[in-house]
DNA sequence: ACAAGGAATGAACCACGGTTCACGTTCTTG
DNA sequence: CAAGAACGTGAACCGTGGTTCATTCCTTGT
């Protein structure tokens, strides 16, 4: 008998895996999801289209896979603060503010995560990666309510309010011009969270004024 | 010489391409402009595919012509209200519960309109849509700086945090289930609009709506 | 070195749905 | 009523881009 897979070709395999992977996830942070083309994919991975279908059974997946890879980062970084044993109010300025923050540093690809048009397959993925926001958004605002720091609401609503505020101030065609966004993030991401927060029924400290400055609020 | 288009064909004519619009909207209606294929429409409209270009000059010529129609009732609303002479808090009242309102009780095309996934050439319309949007909150907000009644703001953002904060908070995978925005739909528009004014910065009033209670928060 | 597979290739294939167009029908006018 | 023009028809066409598969290239164990 002859040939049993050896460690060798086993990395080899997973490196090229993880280079499709990184070319596809380089297209949409390009073009969104929209320009993932499987013939582009493997050019950019330095493979044949073909050699695509050996490690992913189709576009969808191999595009699910993606989607999955980047949004658990994000995901996983507002999760993290959210759990901190701050103020509900502390950790709910932070997670507005890394959210919104992350957003306008990588507006391309939170547009691929957040706005895109995007089919069905995906969008699945997308109302996942949304869900999660809102709950995460959700119980610091549940915490907050309990020990009295917030104000009573409904926290899903609330929570959906943020998910919806933040992404479509930052990006689409309502967002500030993008050179507004480059030459002063800061300030537009602090006038978003200082909506959220207010909704939410926190009221704004007075520091945020011209630039430059972040707040610690109270 | 001869023929002449009298009125009366011209009569049928208009009649046709009402009720290509007509079923056009109508497919929308039911399932998004996804669901708009050009041998549907003109099944449903009683004419042949062919027939369809000989009013519009593509299924994208079409799908624009029904979203301009739609979209133009919904803002003509909007800025009706929006142009009226109550004080700027009140208008506002009054553009959010409508916009919201609408949108709930129409959910399929609200959704259709502001979230579904759709190609470029109707993401510009879109756009328009809701650029529009953002300025009449905009403008209503500007009012209200103006003459004292609300703090300071960029209106813009918050114009764009209003607009992005309602329809997620209503359709979408963000919504609550759709059997409690039937049973319940004034209490979730209330909850979502006393959102956004306070984002704005109007402490909610205790005013609009019958089901049970509303807190007032500080 | 060689046989026995697995891995890679990329041109061909195919489905889908918008669009066209050659033809038949209906309308207008002399 | 005949001629000409516009209108209506729907089956065929076509571009796009994901997917397949016969073939070639490599790897493994004897």
């Amino acid at each position: 008998m002859a040939y049993r897979q050896t460690d060798k070709v086993a990395a080899r395999l997973a490196d090229t895996r993880r280079s499709i992977l990184d070319a596809a996830r380089g297209l949409v942070a390009e073009g969104g999801f929209a320009a993932v083309q499987m013939s582009e994919v493997a050019k950019k991975a330095g493979v044949a289209t073909g050699t695509l279908y050996r490690y992913f059974s189709s576009k969808e997946a191999l595009c699910r896979h993606v989607f999955r890879e980047v949004s658990a980062r994000e995901m996983g970084k507002l999760a993290e603060i959210a759990s901190g044993d701050e103020a509900a109010s502390e950790r709910l300025v932070k997670v507005l503010e890394t959210f919104a923050g992350r957003a306008v540093q990588g507006r391309r690809l939170a547009y691929a995560l957040l706005a895109e048009p995007l089919d069905v397959n995906l969008a699945e993925e997308r109302s996942f990666f949304r869900r999660t926001h809102a709950e995460i958004f959700a119980g610091i605002l549940e915490d907050g309510i309990e020990n009295g720091e917030l104000p009573k609401t409904d926290v899903r609503i609330a929570a959906a309010c943020i998910a919806g505020a933040i992404p479509t101030a930052l990006i689409g065609p309502l967002a500030p011009e993008s050179h507004e966004l480059d030459s002063n993030p800061d300030r537009v991401v602090a006038e978003i969270v200082k909506f959220c927060l207010a909704g939410a029924g926190i009221a704004a400290p007075q520091t945020q004024q011209k630039t430059t400055e972040r707040r610690k609020t109270a």
